[in-house]
DNA sequence: AAGGCTATGTTGACAGTGTCAAGATAAAAC
DNA sequence: GTTTTATCTTGACACTGTCAACATAGCCTT
């Protein structure tokens, strides 16, 4: 705290909360992410971040937020490279999605995980940014059936769900510590691009 | 309790406990499920338990245990049914295995979710019932290259990895609540499976 | 059968959690 | 300058997992 001085308000008491979890996030993980912790680390008491967020998991709908905000641009980041051939953009996405997963497993498992969409949890204000999110991934399994990378005898939402379903699995298994072994982490990677565009590169090979 | 004869000893804590937490688990789902409320249920103290299991977490591994063996003998089951041809049996496969998350949603998150697999949590008891149903998946892909269903040029091991990948994640975000809309999920299965065995197909049919 | 060992059960206690209610303070609005 | 409103505080409650210390009863040996 630069600005430390003791006073009853505490100025911007909300983004103090959302930083400390983030960091507290990536550091010990959300399952030891707790209100009263966070307001300590504010140098507030147990109760105040009541007069910011309605409860503990619209915090944590606040921080996914930001993170599918990162992740959208980093997605259309990848996607618009035009110096790229839509092959190589598609192999660079399941690479960086997984790659994002495995070095941010905690704020992966937050925007990901049941903590903040399962029973209606989830916010306005993250359903807000999260969905264009998931629509982006049908946006870009059009464009790759259209490229003729994927194929084209699928509905794109479909295919979309389970392109994006693979990922994710991958993602879990991997974070949940099911695949204990998680080098390789790569050759799975090539393996999924692979198998999802294995007619389309034999047409285009020959 | 039928033979609730009141008595010191209750007799068989153990699988009382077991009992009314596979019951408590599908009903109220995981993260309500305490200790204490399982020993009220068994009619117990509420550290009895800690008698029979080392902490939550052993508990929570033996059911899990219990819910690897059944799945483990559902898909011997329908990986095995010699009137049914290869194709057959892994489409029914994959619809299986989505089906079987969605009608148990808590025991499979349970099974294949972080609470068990994290920091070592997992006990011996469950890596031993865990391991094989992993490594069934490995044998099935095998098998379906083999048959030519799946590509042959990739390692069955990354294979099965990508495939059970794809699976999990669906089902991952089917429970989870991120495809908010649960139906479509046939075609979801149908459209995976359909991926997977894109070219191969292609071959057997001209 | 008597005595002790051990498995299993008990109560008490502690530190931690999210969250509500009621009161205190300061800043903003009038 | 007074009142309203946003913000922060302490107190309290019902929960949680888990440890330590003690009680009971069934089994094993002598």
């Amino acid at each position: 705290m630069a600005n430390a001085v003791q006073s009853y308000h505490h100025g911007d008491l909300r983004s103090a909360l959302i930083e400390a979890a983030t960091t507290r996030l990536s550091e010990y993980g959300v399952d030891s992410l707790s209100l009263r912790k966070l307001a300590e680390d504010a140098g507030v008491s147990r109760t105040a971040p009541y007069h910011h967020f309605k409860d503990k998991s619209a915090l944590l709908s606040a921080i996914a937020a930001k993170g599918f905000s990162d992740w959208h641009t980093a997605a259309k980041r990848i996607f618009e490279q035009e110096d790229k051939t839509p092959q190589a953009r598609f192999r660079e996405f399941v690479h960086e999605y997984i790659g994002y997963a495995a070095d941010n497993p905690e704020m992966y498992e937050l925007m990901f995980g049941r903590t903040i969409w399962q029973n209606q949890a989830a916010t306005n204000d993250l359903k807000e940014v999260a969905f264009p999110c998931f629509q982006f991934q049908v946006t870009m399994t059009r464009y790759w059936q259209d490229k003729g990378l994927l194929p084209n005898n699928q509905d794109a939402l479909r295919l979309a769900q389970v392109t994006w379903g693979t990922l994710h699995g991958i993602a879990r298994l991997l974070i949940d510590g099911i695949y204990a072994d998680s080098s390789h982490i790569e050759e799975m990677c090539d393996c999924a691009a692979d198998l999802f565009m294995q007619k389309q590169m034999d047409a285009y090979n020959g």
